[in-house]
Parts: C-alpha cells; structure tokens; sequence
RNA sequence: GGGCCGAUAGCUCAAUUGGAUAGAGCAACGGCCUUCUAAGCCGUAGGUUGCAGGUUCGAUUCCUGCUCGGCCCA
C-alpha cells in the first residue's frame, strides 16, 4: 500500500530526472516529525548532476510538479520535497481497502513457493525449558509468516532423539534407576540421572567410556539399548506434546536424528565416492582447511555416528521429498559454524541447491550467573513460566470481574481458560519482540511484568477492540459495510495515524519474511496497538450522537481488528475477544 | 590463538538497511475512572550511540584498529 503512493511520486519526479522509477521509490523516505509531512524525497544525490545546492534542487523540482489528487500538498523544505497526503481521502482508501481484502491478496505474494522449516529440536529426555521456546516461538513464527503470505510451508521437528547423550541415560539408568520413580515423573527423573551421571564422571571417569561403549550398542541395534531408548523417547514425546499442545504449535514432521540412522551410509558412501572423506586419527572428516574452517567430523574412532552425518543426510532427504525454494534452520547462533561446515560439504558434494539453505540463528537465554546448564540441571521450565504468569493473569481477571455487572459475569472455566491464554500470550511474546540475535538475560519479573509493550498490552487492545464491536452490534445496530461516497467526517489526526499504520502492515509482513525476523512484527502490532489506544480513548465511538460518525469510525474499529488479529496469529498467539 | 554475534537513556530494547532535531517501554515524578474494560491514556525528566581513526554532502548504520561481554573451534 505504501508502495502505491511512492510509485505515485515516482511518475511525478521521473519527467524531472534521469533516475528510473525504481530508483526514486528506493529514495524516497518519511520524514522525522508529522507536521513535516508524509513522504520525503531527498536531494543530495542530484546535487553533483544539477551542480547546484540540494535545496535550490528542492525547490526548483516542486514549483515544476502539477497537482496530484492523492496529496494535499507538496512543499521543498532544506533539501527534501516533503509530500502531505490528502488525510481523508487516505484514511478512506486505507480503511476500504483494509476492511476488503482477503487472505488471496497476500497469498500471491509468494505464489506457492515451499519452504521447510527446521524448528524447536529439543533433545529427548530432557525437560522443554525457556531456552527450547526460542526456536519454537520463532520458527513457529516464521511459519505462520509464509504460510500468510503464500508459501507452501513444511514444519520439521528434528528431535534430539540420537547420540552419546543416550549412552549416558542407559548407564545412568542401569546402575541407580528405579521403574517406578521413572514411571511417576519421567521427565523430571530422566533429568535427575542424567545430572548424577555428571557428577558422578568427576570421580569415576570410566563411566564416560561405558556410556560410549552403550551408545555404540544402541547404534548396531542392541535390544536392551534400543528398548530404554525407545521408552526414554515415548515419555519425552508425550510430555513434548503437552507443551506443544498449551503454546498452539504442530508440525508436520517428528523426523528426529534417529529417523536418518538407515539413511547415513549412502550418505557417507556418496561422500567418499566424490574423493572428499579422510581419515584423520582414526576419525572419518572432511578436510575443510582450505577453506578455512576445522574439519567436519562424520565418524568417531569407534564408528560412531555425529550429529554432522544425521544433518547431511537430512539435507539431502527434504530435498528428495521438497524441492524446497528454501530451506531454513531455527537454531541458536552457537551452531553457526557447524552449520557452515555442513553447507560447504553439500556445494562440495555439488548440490547446488544449497545456496537455498539458511541457517537463521538466536542469542541464547542466560542468567545473572552464566549460562543455563542441563547438565547441572540449572533450567528453568517452560511450563513453570508459563504456570506462574497464568496465575497472575487469573488474580488480574478476579479482580476486574468483581466490579462488572452480573449479566458479563464469566464462570469459573472461562475465568481459566483466559488466564492461560493470556499467560501463554505475554511468554511468546516476550520472546518475540525483540531482534533475534540478541543474547536474553532471563528475568523472572519482565517476563511476568503485564504492563507496557507486551503481549498482555495486544491482547487488551484486541480485547476492547471485540467489546466496541459487540456493544455497538447490541446498542446501535448493524455494522454497513456499504462504501461511503465520503469519510469526511473522519479527519481527526488520530484516525489519520491509524490509516498510516494499517497501511504499513503488508509491508511489514513482506520485510519480516525476508529477514526472518517475527520482532518486526511485533513491534508493529506495538505500534498499531498504541496509535488505537490514543484514538479510542478521545474519539468514542457508541457514545458518539452524530450516528453517521459512530458508522464511520466503527469501521477504523473493525479494520484496527482484522490487522491486529492477523498480526497476533502471526506471532502464533491467538487473539482474545475477552480479557 | 582464530572465528561469529553483541555494545544506543539508570534498566530492557527500537531506529524503515547511509538521511532532517536518535525513538519506545520499564523504573521515577505529575495528571486522568458518573460515557465503549484504568492490564489503559496524557505529560515531565532522562543521550559524547563502548573508545580512536577513516570513507562523504551526511555515519547509530559502511571500513580499519582497540576495549568489554557472550558463544564457537583440537
């Protein structure tokens, strides 16, 4: 929509100067202050091909520019030409247009293309904890961001349902396991072996070799191994699933590492006939130092497979089953290296189409006191944080249910319900809003803190945006929907800010996709939220006498909605009627 | 030792990828509930953009060096 009145300018500009339109529209900017009008196009660089100042080329330009329906005024300021749109004429193109499109209008902006995307991964038998919630809440995100604007999108769990760490739990669990403890918490118990295994290594190192020796028989498929890991996985999904299931996140592939276990050899034998393996004390690598990076470990001395090995044979299978035009990797910045390594042996390998693939990194979580540890057990749980917010949503709701009258009064169920919802909303979020790559310090009360620019702020503003509608569909009447010859009466420079940033919103879809950054959008939706909160606190709406107003402005109600709901399922928070 | 990422208001972060006087929220202070939900709104205060250079009409943004923090690599 932006672009719509930037193209405009261009066709005003073009006949003046030898830039391309494309050229102009990459120019064009907005200006600082509102009052310093809507679109600024800067002078400095015609400054050497006029030879003259940037400000006489300001207003030498204008003063050549006709009239333009779609602005109310164009004006050289210093050495910018500032342009006002006209405002009601704008506020009604915005809304009409907000108020009529459809999910085909976006959709065709990627026009079918397939992503797969690689998210979430938690290790099995360990607890889903704060740290796991940053590739789900981003990559589930990122989702929900090309599913909207039309791309076929492929959501892949890669479970960390393989490796050494196996070996640890069957020894662990061998030598103090308890069935039934296991059977009581597993989670919680699996986790406690595998901290006493830690501690234990320190004064017994030989266990280190016995969990290699367990892990090398879960490899060449001993019973015994294969059936505690089997039971470890189960439980591991189950209580996985449950987290899932709170937070709203599915996907359409559990393909863990495990799933590739028959899928490595001829992998490794593709690798070797291409004259790229070596032998490195003992170990299977492909030498990567000319292009200087440390090897790429496929095998250990013992034989046993490394996570690098399951990537490359998962690369190469989605792009058997997809034919992805991309392929992206939500995982912490920390694996960025490893990510490169198994890039490079894919072009060596001469799979070109790896130039599709992305890894797409995160700062990590830490503590005041260093970094989140599983193997001293140092996590906080996801569902803890969860819990916690919830039930100071629920005192909150309480509290405002006190003072409302008996016919808006919510049950008990409801009351619930709401509460984690709105829990589950402010963890997301808090996650979401700033840039990615950014490490987190974990902070119990901003995570919990329901004031300012957080989740709770959106889904209030949502909320009061459904109580307005339902009220005035009771009160007044029926929304019409009819399209006014006139929105005249709507001018106020409130409305005019929200028309500005509903016009923003397709644009800010588009550029979060391409950076793969979902804070783009919530800081959007920050900006949106704010704009209406200023609006509806003045301009009321049911109250408003003059009925042909209360009609108009319903209709920047119903648009700020429709925008903000979007916006919020994008996130993979799904919007509230009610708080 | 080498590599990647970060450093902006007291705190947490923005800044449309090089544009005009660097913006929000939290915390602090002051104001607003007999009209659509006060989880809100309005206002005040808060800055040598880590340091030193360089590139140019113009740098928080790009380049070089350094400092600090995080992470990765046998």
């Amino acid at each position: 929509m932006d672009t719509y009145y930037k193209k405009k300018i261009a066709a005003l500009l073009s006949e003046h100067l030898s830039l391309s339109d494309n050229e102009i529209i990459d120019l064009i900017g907005s200006p600082p202050k509102k009052d310093m009008g809507d679109y600024a196009f800067p002078c400095f660089t015609l400054a050497k091909v006029f030879k003259k100042s940037p400000q006489v080329i300001a207003q030498d330009l204008v003063s050549k520019l006709p009239t333009e329906p779609v602005f109310q005024s164009m004006e050289a300021m210093g050495p910018y030409i500032n342009f006002y749109l006209n405002k009601s004429q704008f506020i009604k193109d915005v809304l009409q247009k907000v108020l009529t499109w459809t999910e085909e209008d976006f959709k065709s902006i990627a026009g079918g293309k397939t992503v797969v995307i690689d998210f979430s991964s938690p290790n099995i038998a360990k607890p889903f904890s704060i740290a796991h919630l940053r590739s789900t809440a981003i990559g589930n995100a990122l989702a929900h961001i090309f599913d909207y604007i039309g791309y076929r999108v492929v959501r892949i769990n890669h479970l960390g349902d393989w490796g050494t760490s196996f070996g640890k739990l069957i020894v662990a669990y061998k030598r103090w396991g308890d069935e039934k403890a296991l059977s009581q918490a597993p989670i919680q118990y699996l986790l406690d072996l595998y901290v006493r295994f830690h501690k234990e290594v320190e004064e017994h190192g030989e266990l280190e070799e016995e969990a290699k020796t367990w892990f090398k028989r879960l490899e060449d498929g001993n019973d015994e191994a294969l059936v505690l890991w089997n039971r470890f996985k189960e439980e591991s999904l189950k209580e996985f699933n449950r987290m899932y299931d709170v937070i709203g996140v599915s996907f359409d592939h559990y393909w863990g590492e495990s799933f590739y276990q028959d899928k490595i050899d001829p992998v490794l034998k593709e690798i070797e006939d291409k004259k790229l393996l070596t032998e490195s004390q003992g170990a299977t690598i492909v030498d990567l130092e000319t292009c200087d990076m440390p090897p790429l470990l496929l095998k250990k001395q013992d034989g046993a497979t490394l996570y690098a090995t399951r990537d490359l044979a998962a690369a190469l299978y989605r792009w058997d089953q997809f034919h992805f035009d991309e392929m992206i990797y939500v995982v912490g910045g920390e694996q960025s290296l490893h990510f490169k390594q198994v890039f490079k042996v894919l072009e060596m390998m001469g799979h070109e189409w790896v130039e599709h693939c992305e890894h797409v990194g995160f700062g990590l979580i830490q503590f005041k006191d260093g970094k989140m540890s599983t193997r001293k057990g140092k996590i906080i749980f996801l569902e803890d944080v969860i819990t916690k917010a919830k039930e100071l949503a629920l005192e909150k709701i309480k509290e405002t249910e006190a003072e409302k009258s008996d016919d808006e009064a919510s049950s008990d169920v409801d009351m619930d319900e709401r509460a984690l919802k709105i829990g589950v909303s402010s963890v997301i979020f808090s996650d979401l809003k700033n840039g990615r790559l950014k490490d987190v310090l974990f902070d119990w009360e901003e995570i919990l803190n329901p004031r300012g620019e957080t989740g709770i702020y959106l889904q209030y503003t949502h909320a009061r945006l459904c109580g307005i509608i339902r009220k005035f569909e009771t009160r007044i009447g029926p929304i019409e929907y009819t399209e006014r010859g006139e929105m005249g009466s709507v001018t106020e420079e409130a409305s005019f800010d929200i028309a500005k940033e509903l016009s923003n919103f397709r644009d800010q879809v588009i550029y979060a996709a391409k950076t793969r950054e979902p804070s783009v959008i919530a800081r959007y939706l920050l900006n949106l939220a704010q704009a209406f909160s200023t609006y509806y606190r003045v301009y009321h709406v049911i109250n408003e006498k003059d009925a042909t107003l209360s009609q108009e402005r319903i209709l920047s109600v119903l648009a700020v909605k429709k925008v903000l709901a979007d916006g919020l399922r994008l996130l993979g928070i799904e919007p509230m009627d009610r708080m």
